[in-house]
DNA sequence: AACAGAGGTCAACATTCATTGACCAGTTGG
DNA sequence: CCAACTGGTCAATGAATGTTGACCTCTGTT
């Protein structure tokens, strides 16, 4: 896909305020200039000429997204819900130790099929990590909080 | 995660380039300014500049992303592959009706087991088509290729 | 007929963006 | 010491972007 007219859709505030407003469903020019609170037609005329390649008519006259509509919310959605994904990383590092020590303890002939899983994925983390995105462990005091997910 | 900042990060063909190349190593400014043959010293630090928001510098003094950084590279891979998310989904449903059509005739005793998932995706995904975004099945002959995918 | 929307278009202007090229302090090699 | 390089900064300029407000046609209502 071509990539650059899906950031144009996205790389400004009410061009991602149209986009949003067109996954809730098909609407009109004058509605979504009155949901949008937008005072010019001008104004929104510009914006949705710049947005041509992600948006499309339906057989009503409405607008709605295309593919390419779609694929820009979903980028729109990947960045604002990263953080989202760091958590449900912590999740996983805290659902693997809780497996481990459980079957440790009450099953430990049976441990053997969690240290499978549990080995390469700490093999696979310690590589992107530190070998492919070569991040440092000491790192001055400053930025201490972006140690990263892959 | 403020996305304004992050969208700026990828909404110029340079400022991309430099994600990337940001994304495979901390790099210096001399480095990137080749690895991106870029003659001019200023416009390199003009993008720079403009990606305060995603990219630091380690303690070496190489510049290399933080996490916004990371999620704006998601963000540019998400809309490159769209296309593959489609081509996953036809997949899905191909595998599915093989697993429907070869429990119905091999074992139809469990044929049971294959039928929740099956109507159960179907439902979902009636539901997010025609319901939530509304799509229409006759499309006026344009944009026939825009039957979308969740 | 007159008015109120819907659904825009367009010219003009202010602001921001992108690029160039000059400049400069600090470091390294010969 | 001189040259070349690193790692930038800054002013100037032209191109692109964003906004406003006037204007237009068409349809429905009173």
């Amino acid at each position: 896909m071509n990539s650059d007219e899906v950031f144009e859709a996205i790389s400004h505030p009410v061009r991602i305020a149209i986009l949003k407003e067109l996954a809730k469903k098909p609407i009109r020019f004058a509605d979504l200039k009155r949901a949008l609170k937008i005072k010019s037609g001008g104004r929104l005329d510009f914006h949705l000429k710049k947005m041509e390649a992600v948006i499309m008519t339906d057989s009503d006259g409405l607008y709605t997204l295309n593919h390419r509509g779609f694929a820009a919310l979903r980028a729109v959605h990947v960045v604002s819900n990263y953080g989202w994904q760091r958590r449900s990383w912590v999740i996983n590092v805290v659902m693997l130790t809780a497996l481990n020590i459980y079957l440790l303890f009450s099953m430990p002939q049976y441990y053997f099929f969690a240290a499978i899983p549990t080995v390469g994925w700490i093999v696979f983390y310690s590589y992107w990590t530190f070998v492919k995105r070569r991040v440092r462990l000491r790192n001055n005091g400053v930025d201490s909080e972006e140690l990263e997910v892959p």
